[in-house]
DNA sequence: TTTATTTAGTTGTTTAAACAACTATATGCC
DNA sequence: GGCATATAGTTGTTTAAACAACTAAATAAA
């Protein structure tokens, strides 16, 4: 019975993603610690903004699988911090660019930095091969739902 | 160099859990189109409730990975829908026991073929050899995090 | 060209998480 | 007993997610 493979027990830590629960409290907290004053969620935008700067907020609620009201006060709050300007494209004045500030440029490298330290933290004595099973595993569940 | 596995690139999935997320997601999609009106939040307190009744709030905390001001709102709204009753302990006046109303007990198999049926669809096409791999290096993950 | 439809973004409301500050009860110590 | 401390739970505030309802601009159809 491939399909039917779960045991009633073991439910509920796959349901409520205890693990990425605690992934992203140990970065906050790590961000907190070293001083950078701003939400996971946020830096989860600022992070496509790195990739690629003056993306529409429609880009980024694909990005960062987040809906349009969320994107719209994600936008808001990193505003308000001086992160990023709304800029009104000129050929579709519909679509908000959202471009970095100077501030928030500067805060790529440490804030990565300090991503790649908690996602080790985190990873610490897992074998590489079990954590590329693990990733492949993750993906399939997105994909099975998306 | 076993502690330095991650590619910057790979990154920002695992860090938000999308996985996950797109787990309750659909959960609480598959509560809606059955009719049964609770959030997921709701549905994790009741988890630990119907495997043993009159748990204390902080009981609840420990269960669900939550804080104490967490718990409370939930076990209000709980009540709110008539679900729970908190009951004052005659042995320690500074505790509340959460017991399970009639309603609450009528919900526990129906949600949890749900959860199970869920699970499936997200785990649809995964080796069972492999849910178990991504099962333990999750496990681990949380581990190293507490 | 005017009307309908789609797309991009905003606003309102409810639920919840995180964190700090708080109250009330219980326990330990003198 | 009386005081300090620990424990259980509550309240206030900020940030965010989900969902519905909305506005404005662009595109398609008539």
């Amino acid at each position: 019975m491939p399909n039917n493979q779960f045991k009633k027990s073991e439910l509920y830590s796959f349901i409520t993603g205890k693990a990425s629960t605690a992934i992203a409290r140990r970065l906050q907290k790590n961000f907190k610690q070293s001083g950078v004053d701003i939400t996971i969620e946020q830096w989860s935008v600022l992070y496509h903004l790195w990739k690629e700067d003056g993306k529409s907020q429609q880009e980024l609620c694909n990005y960062t699988f987040r809906d349009k009201p969320s994107i719209t006060r994600l936008v808001d709050n990193l505003e308000k911090l001086n992160l990023v300007k709304r800029v009104s494209s000129k050929q579709d004045r519909r679509i908000n660019m959202i471009y970095l500030t100077q501030e928030a440029q500067t805060l790529q490298e440490q804030t990565m930095a300090l991503a790649e330290e908690t996602l080790n933290e985190a990873l610490q004595l897992v074998p590489p091969d079990q954590i590329d099973v693990c990733k492949a595993v993750l993906q399939v569940v997105y994909d099975n739902l998306k």
